[in-house]
DNA sequence: CTTCCAAATGGGAGCGCTCCCATAGAATCC
DNA sequence: GGATTCTATGGGAGCGCTCCCATTTGGAAG
């Protein structure tokens, strides 16, 4: 947008020209192909040099039928998985990884009707070389066009019901049971769940946890109480949970911003944490650490999670059969247990 | 990936035919061109649909030379400005505005020497049909090179010590000194400041207004506490800010992690907050609200910034001149203060 | 000095689309 | 009724690159 004289790109042709060699050669020498002779490849390299060139992306997208570009899709409709770190740190993990492998990485943030349609586009139209696909609902259409679409796709924590082919995710099942038995092992008899959205797989895999622990413990699981991973929901769940079953002496939040919320809630009722109750949370996000009591939770790889999806990814890409990975979590204690 | 027939797209000159018409007339009906008589428009429209017809983008810019993508580079090289839930709010800001304009998100995370290199790469090969850049460091050389690319370039916030043609920041001078101003009445004579890092223009900013408005009230600014805008930068600050300046009986942070930081070593300190020190934090996220006492801050229009900041993109790309935008700030009381 | 093979080279046909332009027909106007 | 506009249509030339393939070249082998 400078001013200056509006001249176009120098192209290869032009390259090739003032190189004194053909097309052919001077494309062979920006692919750092075989063939060439010394003398030729550094005539090129200093016809590229001055003319400052750089390789028009799309024709070259054209021609070899690869965009150079992996579209990372989040399906969530609900502002607060945006608002929440997890979200940041997942792009930076795939971004990382898409770096070492040289593509671009495309955002589709697919809330509205119209950005999933663009989606759907794009998986029709090949335009990019893969997919990941994130935060999918119960059900979501896009799960199964991107199965359709012929192009890689990974799937980042598994579509509600259904194991697709290629997916990476936490071990959600795993981490909440390690809560939850924590909390038990802290002599808690009475310990009730604050589940997530129970149309996510996220939100059942932790609730499925938590009942594994309190069974296996020979002790009665408490019904789901269903917040929408925000800290008001959280605190709203705790409160609906106390008016129910006063006598709770734990709690296992199915994320630290919940379990925030009902850290707000317990001090409200005037409930001392850990004493009178402990509380855990899931995803070790900031929000556990500035907590009142700082919150115990379940650790999870958040970058490892987008790094891996998309190194998944670029192995499909390449023709390679990579094997679905499932992440582990590590429980951090603080004080709120 | 699904089995099938590997069948090759079909390409609008399958679709022509089928439809009896010439490839340029297809080409009509699809940009919703004139000069198509309704008969055959309607042909067309049937052959697409049965054929299954999707356009090929890469082709189509090729020939338009428009890519129909915008880049978003955020060129920090600390993680924990990606920690930060700001970074995703602006991105979903962005993003809807893009969608409006049929545009993809690219995202760029200049992070990494490569990862700058391949902005540079996109800058000139015109791989976007502009570029949105935020979070520049002082004299980043990005900054010129996105100057010099002929590509519409919005900046996101000011580099430090220029006013670049076309950006989009947030009023961080006047929510810096309404915050500074709102610990003035309420009583405190001995504010502090914890400074984001001075090698940002969001960092001096803020410490311009808060000195700005210390000196109006005619008392003496303290000098800069700089932190890095974690949690544990601003509990490191604000521990050495009481170790020299104990009398401190205010502090503005200048976001709301160092302002939680602050709140926590207040504390294990012993001194009560807001009884002997009252705190104010920037941006207003879910930390200032779970932080114990809820933290007074100054709020500001994430999404907005990116929305208006992709507007400004759309609006540059079409050929129009917007202006610069400064966004205004707003003061959220809490209990800190 | 031939024969043969591999490396080096350049020509040219795409990739799938847009868009300019020439042509033909239909409508409009004195 | 012929000149003048339109609108509708299709042909074809790109957009800038890759890559197959035919050709040339330089030795090594016989």
């Amino acid at each position: 947008m400078a001013g200056g004289a509006p001249r176009r790109q120098p192209t290869l042709d032009e390259v090739a020209e003032l190189a004194g060699v053909s097309r052919s050669v001077a494309s062979r020498v920006l692919n750092n192909a075989p063939h060439v002779s010394r003398a030729k490849r550094e005539a090129v390299e200093r016809a590229v040099r001055q003319l400052g060139y750089v390789r028009n992306p799309t024709a070259r997208a054209l021609a070899t039928r690869q965009t150079g570009a992996a579209a990372l899709v989040v399906a969530g409709e609900e502002p607060s998985i945006y608002a929440d770190p997890f979200f940041a740190q997942v792009i930076v993990g795939a971004s990382a990884a898409l770096e070492e492998a040289d593509l671009h990485l495309m955002l589709c943030l697919a809330a509205s009707d119209r950005g999933r349609k663009r989606v759907e586009e794009l998986l029709r139209s090949k335009g990019a070389d893969g997919v990941m696909l994130m935060a999918l609902r119960e059900d979501d259409p896009l799960a199964r066009m991107a199965e359709e679409a012929e192009m890689p796709v990974v799937f980042g924590g598994r579509p509600v019901g259904s194991a697709p082919r290629w997916y990476v995710d936490v071990d959600n099942v795993g981490g909440a049971r390690e809560a939850t038995e924590h909390l038990l092992s802290r002599g808690r008899t009475r310990v009730a769940a604050i589940c997530g959205r129970l149309d996510t797989e996220v939100g059942r895999a932790r609730y499925r946890g938590y009942r594994d622990a309190v069974l296996a413990a020979g002790l009665d699981p408490y019904p789901p109480q269903e917040g929408d991973f925000t800290e008001s929901g959280g605190a709203a769940a705790m409160a609906a949970s106390l008016a129910e079953h006063p006598e709770v002496d734990g709690v296992f939040a199915a994320n630290d911003n919940m379990g925030a919320g009902a850290l707000r809630t317990l001090r409200e009722a005037g409930r001392l944490v850990p004493d009178d109750v402990a509380v855990v949370g899931f995803d070790d996000l900031v929000v556990a650490q500035v907590a009142d009591p700082p919150l115990t939770t379940v650790h999870q790889p958040i970058n490892a999670f987008g790094r891996e999806m998309a190194r998944m990814l670029v192995a499909l890409i390449n023709g390679q059969e990579p094997t679905p990975l499932i992440l582990p979590t590590r429980l951090v204690i603080r004080s709120s247990s």
